[in-house]
DNA sequence: AAAAAAG
């Protein structure tokens, strides 16, 4: 080690461990093999400033044209994000580009945008990425599906070569020290979400130089240390790893100048705000304004935003599509169920399936449940009965846990079993089905769950079994399904109107879209007030009459409360005369539908046509 | 009240 090296270890400055750079590019800081090097900053041609507009404080809105998007080499999608609203709000709001090729980054970068088959960019990258090259903080919301990940690593990559490419490399191999200094961090709520995000930063990064590294619990600490001491330029991590290895003085954040929270919305509620508050503002990352911060989610509550802008520094606001929304490409479905008979619903649900979807893979269901206990158990019922099911959850060891994700993914156990440890952010392919076995808590987890089908422009169809326990949120599933263009049942939207109860937060009374910007709308925060008279039974009785009325007679949904006395038997319910969305669905080969508008024109149908239960014995 | 995230 050079001597100048053992000084710098002593000083405040980043310890001069000489950056590794590929034989390939080691000349190019010198013959200007990156495209644009003197674009570091600042870009060349138009400036990113000279290009922002004028005054001071902007609301940007626009509709956006087609969009091309391939993933494996189809085209999958031409009008997919057609007509998605954009907003952008802050001050000197940089332009959006409308293809890669606007954006100044090294050769290297837009090579692996060609191998990834990136054709344009998505609304949310168009906006974004000038955004982050421009050097400004932002939060952005963006629909599930549509592209996040790739419009914060790419920059990042790109700034970190930029930066690079305008300092003295040192040259020299092998010296290691023992703290790591990451220029980036990016930061998610989950192992699988880290692990998804790594990977996917790694395609962007190939080649270029950029290395990043994955930390996070439940694997061992000591391959990951081994990582970081080869060299790391980004790190992505979930928290508790992340502080274990800061509190071991094995990597310091002294030097970050790129920080990203995914499901920035998760990483700051409750159970979350204590870490990620310990990692970034009480560890040794340098404050808001010397470094960069970007958070991005596709719901944003107000006040999660308010405990956000902590983190942030004259941010810029982005939106594309409402704030909260579910991409109308999710055909969306909800079911009256009680909790006792989920499981046989599920199960004549599940039976009515094809084996096989579209491109040759099986049809991929994902539900829901609430609690890990649940998620075992559900998994054996379906197991037992034939059905191939696997669960995922928090207690199961991470082996265990990347091995049930593997099962689904590769079709071999084509139905999961999760509970909200799968519910944001992970990209399976060819998920045709989201159920919402148990409703969530959180109307926009609700939002996050169906994301997992309907992405990247595809299709996708998401049932939700909705009991007399989850009437609070009826009203905030109703907007959102009208705010996607969904068919709202009768029964539902009567529920919507007659439930009176207290309501905690916005997250549960929704009332609005669109609006975002919590900085614009400073005085609307809204607590409902709790109604006295949300009295269980009139309300009830009100439901089950109108249910039953629109024919939709359900005697096992309401009658606990309505009538005791009225608890026919399952058998009789299930009956030939029974109404019910999944008419359509008595043959088999019918299942799933070929696309939306089948689905959409199935769906109207009014009586029950399950084909005949094919296992028995369960409850 | 539950899930997630450290060991």
């Amino acid at each position: 080690m050079a001597w100048a090296d053992v000084q710098n270890l002593t000083h405040q400055t980043r310890p001069s461990r000489p950056t590794y750079l590929p034989p390939h590019l080691r000349q190019l800081g010198a013959r200007g093999g990156c495209s644009n090097r003197n674009s570091f900053p600042p870009p060349a041609g138009p400036s990113f400033n000279q290009r922002q507009r004028a005054t001071p404080y902007d609301i940007i809105t626009e509709k956006l044209e087609q969009v091309e998007l391939t993933d494996n080499g189809n085209v999958i999608n031409l009008d997919a994000y057609e007509d998605v609203p954009v907003e952008a709000t802050g001050s000197d709001i940089p332009l959006a580009v409308k293809s890669f090729g606007e954006i100044e980054m090294c050769e290297a970068l837009n090579e692996n945008i060609k191998r990834r088959k990136y054709v344009k960019p998505t609304p949310i990258q168009r906006h974004a990425i000038p955004i982050v090259m421009a050097r400004r903080d932002l939060m952005a919301c963006a629909q599930t599906g549509s592209g996040k990940t790739a419009a914060f690593c790419f920059p990042i990559i790109s700034r970190i070569l930029g930066d690079r490419f305008g300092q003295v490399v040192v040259s020299g191999h092998g010296v290691r020290t023992r703290i790591a200094y990451p220029t980036a961090l990016i930061l998610s709520p989950t192992r699988e979400l880290s692990c998804q995000i790594h990977d996917e930063a790694k395609k962007f990064a190939y080649q270029t130089g950029v290395k990043v590294v994955v930390a996070y619990g439940g694997a061992p600490i000591a391959q990951q240390l081994y990582n970081l001491e080869k060299g790391v330029d980004i790190l992505v991590a979930t928290p508790g790893r992340l502080v274990d290895m800061i509190e071991r003085e094995r990597v310091s954040l002294k030097m970050i100048k790129y920080l990203a929270l995914d499901e920035a919305d998760r990483m700051l509620d409750m159970g979350f705000e204590h870490q990620i508050r310990k990692i970034v503002q009480q560890m040794d990352m340098p404050p808001p304004g010397t470094r960069q911060t970007m958070l991005f989610s596709a719901t944003f509550p107000d006040d999660i935003q308010r405990l956000a802008s902590d983190f942030l520094s004259n941010y810029i606001f982005l939106t594309v599509g409402k704030v909260g929304s579910s991409t109308d490409l999710i055909a969306q479905r909800v079911e009256l169920v009680q909790d006792m008979e989920k499981r046989c619903h599920l199960m004549k649900l599940l039976s009515t399936q094809k084996a096989n979807g579209t491109h040759g893979k099986p049809a991929l269901t994902l539900v829901f449940v609430e609690t890990k206990r649940g998620a075992d158990a559900l998994e054996h019922s379906l197991s037992m009965n034939g059905f191939p099911a696997i669960a995922i959850h928090g207690d199961k060891v991470q082996r265990e846990r990347e091995r049930a994700l593997r099962s689904f993914k590769s079709g071999a156990t084509p139905i999961l079993v999760a509970t909200d440890v799968a519910s944001r952010g992970l990209d399976i392919p060819h998920v045709a089905h989201v159920i919402n076995f148990d409703f969530p808590k959180d109307i926009d987890d609700y939002v996050h769950r169906i994301g997992r089908t309907g992405r990247a422009g595809n299709s996708g169809m998401a049932t939700a079994f909705f009991s007399d326990k989850n009437m609070p949120l009826a009203k905030a599933l109703v907007e959102l399904m009208q705010e996607a263009k969904q068919e709202v049942p009768t029964w539902l939207s009567h529920c919507a109107q007659n439930f009176v109860g207290s309501v905690r937060s916005t997250r549960y009374g929704r009332s609005k879209f669109g609006g975002s910007d919590f900085r614009s709308s400073q005085n609307d925060y809204y607590y409902p007030s709790t109604n006295s008279n949300g009295d269980a039974n009139s309300f009830v009785d009100t439901c089950a009459d109108v249910y039953n009325a629109g024919g939709y007679a359900a005697p096992t949904s309401f009658d606990n409360y309505a009538s005791a006395g009225d608890r026919s038997s399952n058998a009789d319910y299930y009956g030939a005369h029974n109404p019910g969305p999944y008419a359509h669905y008595s043959s088999a080969d019918d299942y799933p539908p070929a696309n939306i508008d089948a689905f959409a024109a199935r769906s109207n149908g009014n009586e029950y046509g399950y084909g005949s239960i094919v296992a028995s014995g369960w409850d």
